[in-house]
DNA sequence: GGCAGAAATGATCGACGTTCAAATCGTCGC
DNA sequence: GCGACGATTTGAACGTCGATCATTTCTGCC
């Protein structure tokens, strides 16, 4: 409940806004009974990305069963991605803009949600690519998830406003729809 | 030279070990003195961004100008970005971490750094695609670079560590062909 | 009621961004 | 040399933050 407080906190004012005082107001704590349940802030900020990235991960599995091809469940998961980060906008940031300290990068919890992500993309990729080795068909669900992904930053954060792009979706089709016409040719 | 400690400490410390006091204290001056200069701390951060970004363009230049054909040019702007965001990395991420408040989104400079880069990507794309629309040019930049930020923000992060890709410049060489192949066949 | 162990508290610390009255400095006329 | 006045610089003060931990409060059991 310390974390439904918390993710309800980040939901409604972002990183920016958040501190473990109104965390422990929110929950009818008091700040100090926070740091028996978490060890600090980044932990605390770590168990909320978590949550969002199951969230996440779990409407992206809905939005892929909606496509008939292969393809479409591609730009499906692609659309739901770019759905996601705008509907949850400060939620999915936190995933990005909170950085652990350097020491614990290597969240066991966080890297297994990252490697799942990247796996479901491989999976709904494969189809497309009969013929790639495992190592060639990692490395092009990585670059096409990475692409996704960059556009999908860019986007939230307003760097795309100077165009007059202001829909991110046709720059997400185009990304997937050309990066697998592309890949089929290699 | 407060412009010249920032960065400094930035360089050295990145955005979460960023005070107003230590930069004051490296330019041997007070804090109230900074607030002479700038307005606030986002301000001054602001101006460190304008700075890093006139840097890389800069670098972003001489990169294209070692590659032979356009390909060439585009895949060493690719590198060439990647590069910078490993050497400069706190610098680099400040460009991204740093995130404004939502009210002076639409700051000048910041606005027409990312326009000029993305013209820049442009320009560079343009001799592959010599039957494309502007409109469908500028697409075809904004996807293309929004997909190798998009990579290089996960290298940067240590978020691609989980696969053994230790390395994202073979990554990038795979969007850049696979992207300009698949575009040449729309 | 009394008591031990668990649970919760909130005063306290140092550091932060920011402000602004006061102190210091530089440069004139005399 | 002196005084004076505007420009420059100071650093104490305010409120808030993350984090700590001695103290208090609660809970179940005899």
């Amino acid at each position: 409940m310390a974390l439904d407080a918390a993710s309800s906190l980040i939901a409604a004012e972002g990183l920016a806004g958040f501190s473990m005082r109104k965390v422990a107001q929110a929950m009818g704590y008091t700040v100090g009974n926070l740091y028996l349940l978490f060890s600090n802030q980044d932990d605390l900020l770590a168990e909320v990305s978590l949550r969002t990235a199951d969230a996440m991960h779990a409407y992206l599995e809905t939005q892929a069963a909606k496509g008939k091809t292969p393809l479409d469940r591609l730009q499906a998961i692609s659309y739901g991605y770019i759905a996601f980060a705008q509907k949850h906008s400060f939620s999915w940031r936190l995933m990005f803009e909170h950085r652990l300290p350097p020491e614990q990068w290597n969240h066991p919890g966080l890297d297994a949600k990252q490697k799942a992500l990247f796996e479901f993309v491989e999976g709904h990729l494969e189809p497309l690519l009969p013929d790639a080795s495992p190592k060639e068909l990692r490395a092009a669900a990585t670059a096409l998830w990475s692409s996704v992904h960059g556009l999908c930053v860019l986007a939230s954060t307003g760097k795309l406003n100077w165009s007059g792009l202001k829909d991110a979706r046709p720059l997400s089709d185009l990304i997937v729809r050309v990066f697998v016409a592309g890949l089929k040719q290699e």
